[in-house]
DNA sequence: GCAAAGATTTGCT
DNA sequence: GCAAATCTTTGCC
């Protein structure tokens, strides 16, 4: 189980840490809504390879999404980290939120002041909740394609929860932005998530 | 070789 | 509530 789970960065600046409280499920290439479905691509790549490595890519052009591989070689399936609530390292986040708003305004400069202001005004609790956003969050972006997260040595990495804490109560529902795909795929209550985790991404706190 | 759409987020109408 | 920002990948000519 995922969820509960840590997302840990380690880096020359400290340590981000937060807990895993949403994710997604894309399984197999019969699955009208993975990447998988049309067989193995240079960007699916990594889905198809060992469990335990992630699989990262870009998606509308700007936004980073991170996958953990769940299943064995030749066999594409992955969940996709939607949602961390932040545990260590939130004035990190929030730094690396700042770069991207910048990135994004592009050079309005009265636009990308106020888009600043907003991110340093968040609550520790929205910093990643959010596929893209937890990539944002903890500087994850394509270059970590393939980096095998359960390596205790790895930067990036996964932790079990730790021993005696409770896992949380769960809910689960329809995946999000997967419009294209045909049903069953569609509808299928492959994304999961912790009830009344203010950490869940937009809409899917509800329940 | 080119057009279209996407596992998103934000900001304006 | 809708469109923009932005670029990789897919799909068709």
């Amino acid at each position: 189980m995922l969820i509960g789970a840590r997302l840990i960065r380690e880096g020359v600046d400290g340590v981000r840490a937060g807990k895993i409280v949403e994710v997604e499920a894309y399984i197999g290439v019969d699955d009208g809504a993975s990447h998988a479905r049309f067989g193995r691509t240079k960007r699916n790549a990594r889905m198809f390879g060992p469990p335990g490595n992630a699989y990262v890519y870009l998606v509308y052009g700007m936004y980073h999404c991170l996958n953990v591989v769940t299943d064995s070689e030749d066999r594409p399936a992955a969940l996709l980290v939607r949602s961390v609530q932040p545990l260590e390292g939130a004035d990190l986040m929030r730094r690396a939120r700042t770069e991207l708003v910048e990135l994004r305004s592009g050079r309005d400069i009265a636009r990308t002041a106020r888009a600043r202001q907003r991110v340093i005004a968040l609550p520790d609790a929205a910093l990643a909740s959010g596929p893209g956003l937890v990539c944002a969050a903890f500087s994850i972006d394509r270059h970590d394609d393939g980096v095998d997260l359960c390596d205790p040595a790895s930067p990036l990495r996964l932790e079990a929860a730790p021993r005696g804490e409770a896992p949380p109560d769960l809910a689960w529902g329809p995946r999000i932005g997967i419009g294209y795909a045909v049903e069953p795929w569609r509808s299928r209550p492959w994304r999961v998530w912790a009830v009344g985790n203010g950490s869940v991404s937009g809409k899917a706190a509800s329940r």
